[in-house]
DNA sequence: CGGGCGATTGACGGTCATCAAGCTGTGTGG
DNA sequence: CCACACAGCTTGATGACCGTCAATCGCCCG
C-alpha cells in the first residue's frame, strides 16, 4: 500500500482508536455516547476516483472522512466543473439543507471513511447540544472558508491563485502531519485550475513561473517551499 | 421616510410581533423562550452606509436583520473588496470561529437590527437543541450559497454573473413580498461588481447589453425583467 | 444654473483562455 | 532492454474577454 499524503495512521474499528477523533465532530463525545455512535457508522474504503456521493443524489447518509484526500466540486450543465474544496481527514461531509446532495465528492488516492446513515444520524444528534454545538462550530469554521475562496476567486490574480493554495494547503497539512517545507499535492493540475477558477495551462505556467522565480521547486507528487516567506506575500497581499 | 425595498412590515419592540420571525433563527422559539429572549436583543437603526461591524473588530454582539439590506464584505490589505454576500430581513449575521470578525457588514440603506450580546447569547443558545438545530439549518444554508457564489465567480462569464444575480435576487426578493417583474437593487453598481468579480464598468456594459437584447429594462433604482425565462436560462447555463 | 456623484460609453491593453505541439515519466509488450 | 503508448504536464502562439483609463452623460440637490 502506498503511503498516504497525511500521516494519520489506519483507523481501527473503533472510535476510541480513531485518530481523526480530536479533529473530527466526535471529539466533544463521551465515552458511552461514543459506544452508541460506533454503532451508527460503518467504515467504508473508496479507490482513487471513485465518486462518494453525487450533485442531485438523494442524501442518505454523511461522511466522515478517515484517511484520504477528497475533491469536493460543483457542475455546471454545461461540463464546467468548481472544486469548493478539498477534503481532509477529519472533514465532515454531506450536510445539505435539501433533501438532495448539492456537490460531488470524489477520492482522490484511496479514502477511508466513517458513513452514517442521515437519519439514524440526525436522531442521534438532535437532543445532544454539546453535538450540535460542535456541529456548528465546524459550519462556521467552513463558511470563513468559503468566503476566503471568495475573494480568491473574485479578487485575485493567477499567481496570487497558486500561491495562496499552496499557502493554505500546507497550513492544512502542517496541522495533520506537523510542518514541512514540502508539499505533497495529490491532486492534479486540472483538479488544482478547478479548483482556483483558472485552466489547467494558466496552473502550470504559474508553477512554473514561481519556480523561476526561486519561490518554489517543482517535485514528482508535489512542491518544495524554497521562499515561503515570498509566497506568504503573494498569498497574504 | 422612503419605503424600504422588501415590503416587510416596522416592527414594534416586541418579538411576538416581529415581522420576520418566521425567516429567523428564532423561529422554533416557545413563548416563554421567547420572552427571555426579547430580554437580550436590543433594536438598533443604522442610517444608509453606516457600518454595522468590521473586519477584525472583536466580535462582541450577533445581528438579526429586521428591515433594510446590508452588504456583507471582505477587504484585502490592498483594498481589494469581495461582497459575499447582501443580507436581507431574516438573515442572521456575526457568528465567527475565531475572536475577531472575518469580514464587514454595513446598511446599504436604512436598516434596522436585532442586537444580541454575543456571551448572553451564546449562554442562551448553549443548551437548546430545536435553538441550535435552527442555527445549523441556517449554517448549511449560507453554506449552500456560498458554494453556489463559489462557481458563479470561478467559472462563470460576465453575462451569466449578472443574470445569475439578478435571478438569485428577485427569488430572494420574491420570497420576502411575494413575486413581481420588477427588481429593485438597492446597491450600486459598484457593490454589484464586487459581489461578482467584475469591474463596475463590465456590470455597466453588462446591463446595457441584456437590455439592448430585451432579457431586463434598466429602470431607477433597478431593473424589470422582461423576458425572464432567457434570463433564468443564461442563469442556469 | 452649476456642482457633484453615480452610471454609461469608448478606446486600448493585459491577463488569462484557447488551440496546438511537444515533453516527461510510467507501464507494457516485443 | 528498448520501443511504444498513453496520460499528465509543460510550453508556445494567438486572441477574446474583461480590466484600465478617460471622457461624457444624467440626475439630484443646493
Amino acid at each position: 500500500m502506498k503511503t498516504s499524503v497525511v500521516a494519520v495512521e489506519p483507523t481501527g474499528h473503533f472510535c476510541v482508536d480513531c485518530s481523526v477523533r480530536q479533529f473530527s465532530l466526535c471529539a466533544p463525545l463521551d465515552k458511552s455516547e461514543i459506544r452508541e455512535f460506533e454503532q451508527l457508522g460503518r467504515q467504508i474504503q473508496f479507490a482513487p476516483c471513485e465518486t462518494v456521493f453525487a450533485q442531485e443524489e438523494m442524501t442518505t447518509s454523511f461522511y466522515n472522512l478517515l484517511e484520504g484526500v477528497m475533491r469536493v466540486y460543483k457542475l455546471l450543465p454545461d461540463g464546467r466543473r468548481q472544486i469548493v474544496g478539498f477534503a481532509l481527514p477529519g472533514d465532515f461531509l454531506g450536510m445539505s439543507d435539501t433533501a438532495r446532495h448539492g456537490f460531488s465528492a470524489d477520492a482522490i488516492g484511496p479514502v477511508s471513511v466513517c458513513r452514517f446513515g442521515k437519519s439514524a444520524f440526525s436522531r442521534f444528534a438532535e437532543d445532544k447540544p454539546h453535538l450540535l454545538r460542535r456541529i456548528n462550530e465546524l459550519a462556521v469554521h467552513e463558511l470563513n472558508q468559503a468566503r476566503d475562496h471568495m475573494v480568491l476567486l473574485g479578487r485575485r490574480s493567477a499567481e496570487e491563485k497558486v500561491a495562496t493554495f499552496l499557502i493554505g494547503w500546507r497550513d492544512r497539512l502542517d496541522q495533520l502531519r506537523g510542518a514541512s517545507a514540502s508539499v505533497p499535492l495529490p491532486m492534479s493540475r486540472q483538479d488544482i485550475a478547478d479548483y482556483l477558477g483558472l485552466t489547467i495551462e494558466t496552473v502550470s505556467r504559474t508553477f512554473t513561473k514561481l519556480e523561476r522565480e526561486g519561490v518554489i521547486e517543482i517535485i514528482p507528487g508535489g512542491v518544495c517551499l524554497r521562499d515561503p516567506e515570498r509566497a506568504a506575500a503573494l498569498a497574504a497581499a
